[in-house]
DNA sequence: AAAGATTGAGTTGTCAATCTTA
DNA sequence: TAAGATTGACAACTCAATCTTT
């Protein structure tokens, strides 16, 4: 994409066109998430991606307000507020307003939603380990390596954004 | 992202947590197509992701039929009509009822659609330059080497998928 | 039938405006 | 005022059903 066509008009010559080609392809097939799919089973239980990653941060950090969890999401507070409204209509999460500062929700997954949170972990485990076991070491390696230093620069650009 | 947590209940013992933490920060912090965002500022034109990879596309490919721009991005038959219903009253993308066949369109980029192609091709190949100069050297041939690998993995992946 | 494109309904997200508590 | 959460309006998808040409 934009890349082989015409080189000469933007006149810099862009060194890096094979790594830019590879980032679009990787979002394009997406399949890091198990793409195309917006809703997604795990042993008969559906939940969204984002209804995933909830689940999974939930059982991390045991509670959090929804604004916290929107940051860890990456996802505005409206989202995080209907989507915490699903999750608990399911049964999977409970939300209770805190004592000190009647604002904020404390969110915390139910028994049943920390089990649902783990098998679904479990799956999401397995089907990157095997992804991931299809690569040679030195892929891994440099996979490692390079996505580190990528996400640090997209941190340092969005931060600039911010300010 | 169900990293830390627990990791004696899978039993396996999961080596490269690290990479999939990184994968999942990547793909929340999404930054790569400029994020967050979903339309998308260039010299005064407005244009969603999607439009952008569409237009870079037919830039590169001269003509496609719906279909083809479609699995190109990685969209439904039903986003790409729309999509390109949204280009052609924009004045930037013909549709031609092909002559042998006259179930196809044949898409095209209108004069003005092949200079807003240019140009926004410009902005966004300087914005990954930029990124991407932030790395060291040996992040970048790390990241090639390493999303190469993930590419043909998910690309086997998907395969497997479809048949 | 089968293939390309369209249309209608539902989901997941954003942004902007509002309500509520501090 | 401002901070957390909610609501309403809209955008960009997917999926399933349909229309049109082969």
């Amino acid at each position: 994409l934009y890349g082989t066509t015409d080189s000469s008009k933007s006149g810099a010559a862009f060194p890096d066109d094979d790594l830019r080609r590879l980032l679009q392809q990787l979002v394009r097939t997406g399949g890091l998430l198990e793409p195309g799919h917006q809703s997604h089973d795990h042993d008969g239980l559906r939940a969204s991606p984002s209804e995933v990653f909830a689940l999974g941060e939930l059982l991390e950090a045991g509670t959090l307000s929804q604004q916290e969890l929107g940051a860890r999401l990456g996802l505005e507070k409206s989202t995080v507020s209907r989507l915490a409204a699903g999750l608990e209509q399911r049964g999977w999460l409970t939300r209770e307003r805190e004592a000190d500062d009647r604002r904020l929700f404390r969110l915390g997954l139910t028994d049943e939603g920390q089990h649902v949170a783990q098998r679904i972990g479990d799956h999401l485990r397995g089907h990157h380990t095997q992804l991931l076991n299809q690569l040679t070491p030195a892929e891994r390696a440099g996979l490692t390596l390079g996505l580190t230093g990528l996400v640090r620069a997209l941190k340092t650009h969005h931060d600039r954004a911010e300010a």
